[in-house]
DNA sequence: GAGGAAAGTGTAATTTAAACACTATTTCTG
DNA sequence: CAGAAATAGTGTTTAAATTACACTTTCCTC
């Protein structure tokens, strides 16, 4: 018998982050809790590891039982591991978030959610047990990720105008941004392709559809990349708080 | 009996990633197993999470026991948790980095180690378990994190001269800095205070030392302030790998 | 007092970011 | 079918930040 089967009884969960993007802007896919503890709250959706599953594995999992989704973006943030963050025990949970194209996402409730719904981000709160806490670490990673990493596409369907780009950005940072400098910006990279398609049946100039260059961008990656977005001071609004340090 | 009980026996660890930096660069503390699997192996100094501590508590204890310092600038990285990183069952390790001045650490080896010692960043390979992704994954964050917030400060003594603060950026970042814009760069933060002093007993014209200004760097921070170091593109040497995306 | 060693200092050229307003194209309505 | 409504699309000027670059100063040693 080894130190590790006579240590203690812990045990070790994900909880997932799954955000998505429509036009009333960034959204998180909240669950209903069936049972206790926190019975009736909203809490991002989580599930213990499996004692062969790999924590990846089980972030994707949560994913596909949920949203029947795989192959989607997945990333780790981190551990959460308070002494008490649960309270039928010690719960070590390591958080991940995901992007999704939220026209995608099917309704699939997994069996321990009585009820999945997509909250807009500004309006989340008192979710069960520390996920305030870990939506706000989560929020502040993919705001500090969107700027570095062209990781806004994930959220946007296959084809997606100029605008729908401009939107996301000021969605997800909370930010203005101008549209010509925002354009310049964005067609400077090279990371787009053209589709000389347009939008149809919209009452106005239809835009020009784009789509993400995914090839060129992992070959610039190899070679040594930095996709930066600069422009955007934080907006001051009532008490909301931006992260201090970018 | 509730489900935690009754799900599946695992352990959680967290391992220390302790950096340090002098003359010869950047380095970080080993230690020698003195205890199987891995034994006589070099491994990151590491313990596995007492019932009651907070994950944070368990790095911050671990770096004490090894250097006997206290209130250290100390951050989690992530998780790993693969099936089969730990061949005596599943545990899954919270990696921590932290900085510490290399002229404070005192030599105590802390009872799961045989010996100590601080080795040169580049230089370190064939640790136990999965440790060479930890320290690559935490070397990575270090280097983004030193970028963009002013954390350098923890590696040097409190008085420094521009130039250790100028090799401490490019030792730990494997950049060729230009002295005239580091220094125009540096003191434009207007976070360094100028003590007014000089080495002494040096071969050649002594040097202005500084410290840091943390209140100032504290009141910019809560305004929300953004501490950046743009210049530095990669060396580009033999198969040293950078991070892809900055 | 000459040589060695690192400290310290400024400017010009280039690049990047920011501010800013009008015309074009489509659908809808009367 | 003409005009209004709605959003797309487009360039220039100014300011700020970044880069490249070389010589003089000061201290110690021999």
């Amino acid at each position: 018998m080894n130190e590790i089967d006579t240590f203690f009884k812990s045990a070790f969960s994900v909880d997932n982050i799954i955000f998505g993007f429509d036009e009333e802007g960034l959204k998180v896919l909240l669950i209903k809790r069936g049972m206790i503890p926190y019975q009736d709250h909203w809490a991002l959706p989580g599930d213990l590891v499996y004692p062969n599953e790999d924590l990846e594995t089980a972030a994707g999992r949560i994913l596909e039982e949920l949203t029947g989704l795989r192959d989607v973006f997945l990333e780790q943030v981190r551990a959460f591991g308070s002494v008490d963050r649960h309270p039928l025990g010690r719960v070590i949970t390591v958080a991940y978030y995901s992007l999704i194209r939220i026209n995608r996402y099917r309704v699939t409730p997994a069996s321990f959610a009585r009820k999945a719904k997509w909250h807009p981000v500004e309006q989340i709160k008192d979710l069960a047990f520390d996920h305030n806490e870990i939506l706000q670490t989560c929020l502040d990673r993919l705001r500090q990720h969107v700027r570095t990493r062209p990781i806004g596409f994930e959220l946007l369907p296959q084809k997606f105008t100029l605008t729908e780009l401009q939107h996301l950005y000021e969605s997800v940072l909370d930010v203005p941004l101008d549209k010509r400098n925002f354009r310049k910006k964005i067609i400077s990279t090279e990371l787009l392709i053209d589709l000389d398609e347009y939008q149809s049946n919209v009452a106005h100039r239809p835009a020009k559809l784009y789509s993400f260059n995914r090839e060129k961008y992992d070959k610039l990656n190899a070679e040594g990349y930095n996709f930066e977005l600069k422009e955007g001071k934080p907006r001051r609004r009532n008490g909301a708080s931006a992260s201090p340090v970018a």
